[in-house]
DNA sequence: CGAGCCAACTAGGTTAACTATGTTGCTCAC
DNA sequence: GTGAGCAACATAGTTAACCTAGTTGGCTCG
């Protein structure tokens, strides 16, 4: 499928799609790959492509075209309503706030692990 | 099954839910009904629902955790248009993410502080 | 009486199949 | 050469089924 981290693989692809957008790597008014496609690229099911293109079109970054194809919104013609321009610290405050809790989650939860002998069934994926 | 109208039921539901966190008619920090639930309520497939559901959740309004339910966000400090689209999404998404963590290691700190000392059985209720 | 197991709920993820609808390009008849 | 029709492909929506995983509370058994 896709990798073996905690996240889905529907929000995987959309993290990678949403990142090649934002990357310039699919610019504005091209369409993304077809999901059959796209299916093949991220040796994925027709299912989990459509959940990922499903969250790309919830967040306005893309559009579907029945018949046509998904493409890529311009984001010059509809400015997001910045809410005083800080949106990039936001964003990168956020960032922060997840790497540091994903940190911390990870130590606790190795220190449970390790402490704990007692809970039964606990494991990983 | 929904209504008529050209729009898609998960949509319909997701809109109805969506008016309910605002209108207050669904308070902040109280939880939807059971997906099953709901499928009853609004007379649709298990599967409608869980889009809806999953709408909601990349919008950032509620938040879903495992074993418990699905609960609306606190909207005050979040009142973010859904159509922004840009930027938006992903401070939405991260946003989730940080709660998402924040719980996750408030229930492993949790245990690990009271397994080290005693062994508790349930907490709240 | 208490600790632990278990059963019943919960949400989340994945897959597959089917239908509907729209677009596009090709072919073929005239 | 032009137009109609059709086949192929596209997204979109819906449904159903199965599995995982977390939470909770009751029940049993030592």
């Amino acid at each position: 499928m896709v990798k073996n981290t905690g996240r889905p693989g529907y929000l995987q692809i959309a993290d990678d799609l949403r990142a090649q957008i934002r990357g310039g790597s699919l610019a504005p008014g091209t369409p993304l790959p077809s999901t059959t496609r796209l299916a093949e690229q991220y040796d994925a099911s027709l299912s989990v492509v459509k959940l990922a293109v499903g969250v790309l079109r919830t967040e306005g970054l893309v559009i579907g075209q029945q018949g046509k194809g998904v493409f890529v919104r311009d984001t010059t013609e509809q400015p997001p309503p910045a809410g005083g321009g800080d949106t990039a610290g936001e964003v990168a405050e956020l960032r922060a706030a997840v790497q540091d809790l994903s940190a911390r989650l990870a130590k606790v939860e190795e220190q449970l692990a390790t402490s704990t002998t007692r809970r039964p069934g606990r494991s990983s994926r």
